[in-house]
DNA sequence: TTTTTTACATCGAACTTCTATGTATATTTG
DNA sequence: CAAATATACATAGAAGTTCGATGTAAAAAA
């Protein structure tokens, strides 16, 4: 049940973010929560953490916004992938992989012996 | 032969230079050859970006170093893991097995309609 | 009617990586 | 023998990140 480290969720956010809406347009709230249900509450961003990521990623153009208004009346910032963030999502993919091989072959080699 | 993001190569700067140090003693200078070599050339640490995370993991007492003067005459500072860095080790082991489930899981789900 | 939940935004603190720069010595090349 | 390269460590400044705090606003629940 233990939080991930900052560095981990760093690193994960950009792909799992663009994953999450590779699925399905959503916006900030929504995606907090998806998240943290995905994770089983490991990560949990905070709200002033995931707004600054998603203007992010909006300019770095790997993600499109748009204003609605929902049958309650209220007023959210839906968020969808664009073609640059899908090809970006395939290049995280990649470095995803990469880095797994690299690091499962530093952790198969080492000795029993502690 | 892609090299890897900046963020994914600072995810995993502790736990690789802490695996690294849990088979051997070594020094900045052979890690960053060491790691160069096991990544097949996709993570390349500049000695500027290596020696601050020794430092780093130096004063959070993760290991420890002392100097050593080289047959061929060259001093070097080696560092150790030490008792508190294995524990550490093992925490970083079990984050990254979660984040791989969480990211794994987001991959498989995806759906082939694009 | 008050509190909680939903929903977005921004600011400053703290921390990171990276490039550049500096120092110094051993080894290799011309 | 001189010059260039490789070895070896250190730090400073720029740029980018996460996170907690704070602010606004409205709907839903207590």
């Amino acid at each position: 049940m233990e939080k991930l480290s900052k560095e981990l969720i760093g690193a994960s956010s950009t792909p799992i973010i663009l994953s999450i809406l590779s699925k399905n347009e959503s916006y900030g709230y929504e995606i907090i929560q998806n998240v943290k249900e995905i994770s089983n509450g490991k990560i949990e961003y905070g709200d002033g953490t995931l707004y600054p990521v998603l203007h992010k990623l909006e300019k770095k153009e790997l993600i499109e916004s748009y204003w609605k208004t929902a049958d309650n009346g209220r007023k959210r910032k839906y968020y969808k992938i664009s073609t640059k963030g899908k090809k970006e999502l395939l290049a995280e993919k990649e470095n995803w992989t990469s880095i797994n091989q690299i690091i499962s072959k530093l952790w198969k080699i080492e000795p029993s012996l502690t």
